[in-house]
DNA sequence: AGCCTTTGACCAGCG
DNA sequence: TCGCTGGTCAAAGGC
């Protein structure tokens, strides 16, 4: 993956905190709280608590309100590529969808006769978001190196057959706030975030976190849903049923 | 030559 | 019915 021209350090940003939200509120950031060497854990915080002020449906696209209520956010970001699963991907679209600062790239399997697609959205810095897989692969896996491509934590979410990967631990966001944000700003910061955020372990829709060896495959573990959700929650998935083995 | 990405156009679903 | 939006197709070009 090439670099953007924009290359600021990390900015590590809390969980609970999407990406587009982050974007919306650096935005309409009070011209005290941009982003700074020093007031980096400030402006979080502000963020943070300005998402907890306005309720986030109100964000939302109705499509992205129809995904919350089934548990499905952009919340995080893998910290490397996402085709590296295990299988190989063709690309066969690209689209700049409503309610995102980022392309969603999709992509099918390139194995004869498998149905199988997946569409990821993309951080600033090439980093996925989100990535939705749809349908079953009919065929082993065709990489011989497997590189571990999803060290932290991930949480999958079943959906009517999809399966969803998310970084629910953490997300490494790289984003130059001078370049591509259009805010002012002299320099970048490097900030750690607590993971252990109130808000996170307070939200109803916190999803179970599981350790894998690096290759999500290898887990069955789904995600926590709640009320009527449930039930899609704790299906087995034809994903899961034929990665993990 | 074959496979891939890119990208504009097209189509279908939904409000 | 119409416009918007997401998903897919397919041609073109690159590697």
């Amino acid at each position: 993956m090439s670099s953007l021209p924009c290359q600021p350090d990390f900015l590590t940003i809390p969980p609970g905190i999407s990406p587009a939200a982050l974007l919306d509120s650096m935005m309409m950031l009070p011209k005290s709280l941009v982003p700074t060497e020093t007031n980096v854990p400030q402006t979080l915080n502000y963020i943070e608590s300005t998402n907890n002020q306005i309720p986030q449906q109100q964000e939302f696209t109705k499509k992205e309100k129809k995904f919350e209520q089934r548990g499905i956010f952009s919340t995080c970001i893998s910290p490397n590529n996402s085709s590296d699963d295990g299988y190989t991907w063709r690309k066969y679209g690209q689209k700049h969808v409503k309610g995102s600062n980022f392309p969603r790239s999709y992509y099918k399997c390139t194995q004869q006769n498998c149905p199988v697609r997946k569409k990821s959205e993309c951080g600033p810095n090439g980093q996925v978001i989100e990535i939705v897989y749809n349908g079953a692969h009919n065929h082993p896996k065709t990489q011989h190196l497997r590189r571990k491509t999803m060290d932290d934590s991930y949480v999958v979410s079943q959906e009517n057959g999809s399966s969803v990967w998310r970084n629910d631990q953490q997300f490494e966001y790289k984003k130059d706030v001078t370049s591509c944000n259009g805010l002012e700003r002299t320099s970048s910061a490097s900030v750690l975030s607590d993971v252990s955020d109130p808000m996170l372990s307070n939200n109803p829709n916190s999803m179970n976190l599981f350790e894998s060896e690096g290759t999500p495959e290898l887990c069955s573990t789904l995600t926590n849903f709640d009320g009527e959700d449930e039930d899609l929650a704790t299906q087995e998935g034809d994903f899961l049923g034929d990665g993990c083995q």
